[in-house]
DNA sequence: GTCATTTATCATGC
DNA sequence: GCATGATAAATGAC
C-alpha cells in the first residue's frame, strides 16, 4: 500500500505535464543542481561521521563556513542518510549473492 | 599523478554494464504500454526486477532515466514508441 | 524526519 | 561521440 502516495501525487500535479503522465514538472524555476566542491564534501562527511543527524546550531555554522544555505546543509544530511541506507542494503544483497555462489 | 580519489559509493557507477536486450525489452514494453502513467507500483517494480534479473533499485533508475529522457525529446523516441505500441496491440489480439 | 521523485552530472560502454 | 546506467542536489507528499 505504498502507492497510495503516488496515486495522490498524480492527481495533485495534474496541472502541468498532464498530457504526459509525468510528475511535478518544473513547477516554477527549480534551483539548478550545484555539485559541491571536494572541500565542502569533506567537511560535510566529517560532520556526518561524528553524527548522522545535525543540530540547528551546527547546521548554521557549517552553512556559513562552506558558503552553503541552511537548507542545503539540511538536505545534504537527509540525502546522505538515504545513501547510507542504500549502501547497507546493497552490502546485504552482495553477501547473500556471495553465499549462494560459494556454498554447496 | 592525479589520483582520482573519488570515494564513489562503492564504485557501482564504474563497473556499470548495460542491461540485456531481453531486460530492456521488458522495461520498454511496460513503459510504453503505461505511457499515460509510467510509474510502476512497488509490486510491479519487483516483478519487473524478477523478470529482468536486476534489482528493484535498478528498475527505479531505469524508469527515472527513461521518463526524463523521453520527456526531453519525445521525437527521438517516436519510432521506439510506435514499435512497442504495435507489439502490445498484437499481443492484445492474440 | 523518510522517501519517491526530478534534474543535472558523472563514468562507462561501444 | 552519444547511449546508458548510477549517483548527486533539489523538490514535494506525507
Amino acid at each position: 500500500m505504498r502507492n497510495v502516495r503516488t496515486a495522490y501525487v498524480m492527481t495533485v500535479s495534474a496541472y502541468c505535464c498532464a498530457a504526459l503522465g509525468l510528475q511535478h514538472g518544473p513547477s516554477h524555476s527549480r534551483k539548478k543542481r550545484q555539485p559541491y566542491s571536494k572541500t565542502q564534501i569533506s567537511s560535510l562527511e566529517r560532520e556526518y561521521k561524528a553524527n548522522n543527524f545535525i543540530t540547528r546550531q551546527k547546521r548554521e555554522n557549517i552553512a556559513r563556513d562552506l558558503k552553503l544555505s541552511d537548507r542545503q546543509v539540511k538536505i545534504w544530511f537527509q540525502n546522505r542518510r538515504v545513501k547510507d541506507k542504500k549502501i547497507k542494503q546493497r552490502e546485504i544483497k552482495d553477501n547473500q549473492q556471495h553465499h549462494q555462489t560459494t556454498e554447496l | 599523478a592525479v589520483m582520482i580519489l573519488r570515494s564513489r559509493f562503492l564504485d557501482a557507477r564504474r563497473k556499470r554494464r548495460n542491461f540485456s536486450k531481453q531486460a530492456t525489452e521488458v522495461l520498454n514494453e511496460y513503459f510504453y504500454s503505461h505511457l499515460s502513467n509510467p510509474y510502476p507500483s512497488e509490486e510491479a517494480k519487483e516483478e519487473l526486477a524478477r523478470k529482468c534479473t536486476i534489482t528493484v533499485s535498478q528498475v527505479s533508475n531505469w524508469f527515472g532515466n527513461k521518463r526524463i529522457r523521453y520527456k526531453k525529446n519525445i521525437g527521438k523516441f517516436q519510432e521506439e514508441a510506435n514499435l512497442y505500441a504495435a507489439k502490445t496491440a498484437q499481443a492484445a489480439v492474440s
